[in-house]
DNA sequence: TGTACATCAGTGAACGCGCGTTCACTGATGTAC
DNA sequence: TGTACATCAGTGAACGCGCGTTCACTGATGTAC
């Protein structure tokens, strides 16, 4: 009965042609279904329709292609937040934009975390990805990766005069934690069962006090 | 090279005596060390010094135990977060002194996250355990759960005009979403290699938002 | 107080599973002449 | 344009591992008579 698994991909060549690129495009949709712990070797040359040790040939072992897939899904988070910023009216003056861009950046997380419990938390599981040196496919169209997102729109918070200068040194923190923590209340926590709008509402209560906090 | 493992404990009895009470303390301390993932049946009863079915005696499967484990853990949060309260003054007049018990509870809470990553981790793990009905294991002294715990210092704060009463629904979400995000940026996130002086003051800080953000 | 017996906690052995990883290989592709 | 050869991506087979879980068992304990 395993007729039906997930496709082998049959190939009419020996060589696959983008190996590489299939696993970890086999890892996100896994990493997707069930988090990081999905990110199977063996299970993502399966989908790839390639033999298991193939995927030596482009990945040092286990870990580097679940970093490669975590690196992807941090770009999509990136993606999320640029495409809530770029829907902020420019029609609003400078601070209340400043403002209504750095809410846009916690709507976009916490929009992505929803559509995408199991890769929102594969990005944030691997500490070299969270904190090391940013890879290309991490960032956004901006070229900013999430965590530079967020640091550019408080720079521009104190730039348009909207946050004092004194109190920019460690707001990406307490912002993040905040946006972060509500994302694990409602992939996680009790907020689980709660419906679209009661969610939509909480989050903007939560990204009212953090702007009025900061 | 196996010899010096967590030494078998002989039993002289043929019976064990508190097999179930065992089992759970092996689970913690697994899941002290090495989180959720690490509380597995046959190393609980290895530790225990038994055969591994014999864990069947006690415990249904191993999800049994890991949820044995996680309702420990949240009863230890509840008294982390009950210690620190206890810390609070009584000289301050009732609104400042519910706003500190409420900075408490944050304060706890995140001290316990720092002191036990893993079992912290655990701890809200499993859905069951983080929204599901109280079991007595997971209570602090005072009987209540550490969610409890927020939500009675929240009502303490609308009890003594601290908090206009219709900012109280919703309350303890985007409280507790704050301080969970700041123990996840602590323990996994960018905040790892903190010390211990810098952790202190954006706890500080963020504990600051939420009161007045709220 | 002593014996027969039911109970049931822990034993011993085994199962099937999926995993990561290593080895020696094969055959398609690209390059040098 | 044709042939020899190096390269290297994917193959086939196998390894050892630790896990959860099931089975029929054994022997200590507690209870009824």
């Amino acid at each position: 009965m395993l007729t039906n698994g997930p496709e082998p991909p049959k190939r009419s060549t020996y060589r696959h042609g983008d190996l590489r690129r299939a696993l970890i495009e086999a890892g996100i949709e896994l990493a997707r279904i069930g988090g990081p712990d999905a990110v199977v070797l063996r299970e993502a040359t399966r989908r790839a329709g390639v033999v298991p040790n193939a995927a030596y040939r482009h990945f040092e072992d286990r870990h580097a292609l679940l970093e490669a897939v975590c690196e992807m899904a941090l770009g999509q988070v990136a993606r999320a937040i640029e495409n809530e910023m770029a829907a902020v009216s420019d029609d609003l003056d400078p601070p209340a934009r400043a403002r209504a861009r750095l809410r846009a950046v916690g709507a976009g997380y916490l929009r992505y975390a929803q559509a995408e419990p199991g890769l929102f938390k594969t990005a944030f599981s691997l500490h070299e990805t969270v904190d090391g040196p940013a890879t290309p496919e991490m960032l956004g169209e901006s070229g900013l990766s999430p965590f530079q997102l967020l640091s550019s729109a408080l720079d521009d918070l104190v730039a348009t005069g909207a946050l004092p200068a004194e109190r920019r040194p460690g707001a990406e923190f307490v912002a993040w934690s905040a946006v972060h923590g509500l994302a694990f209340l409602i992939n996680d926590g009790p907020l689980r069962a709660l419906d679209q709008h009661s969610i939509r509402a909480i989050t903007q209560r939560l990204l009212r006090m953090v702007e009025q906090g900061l």
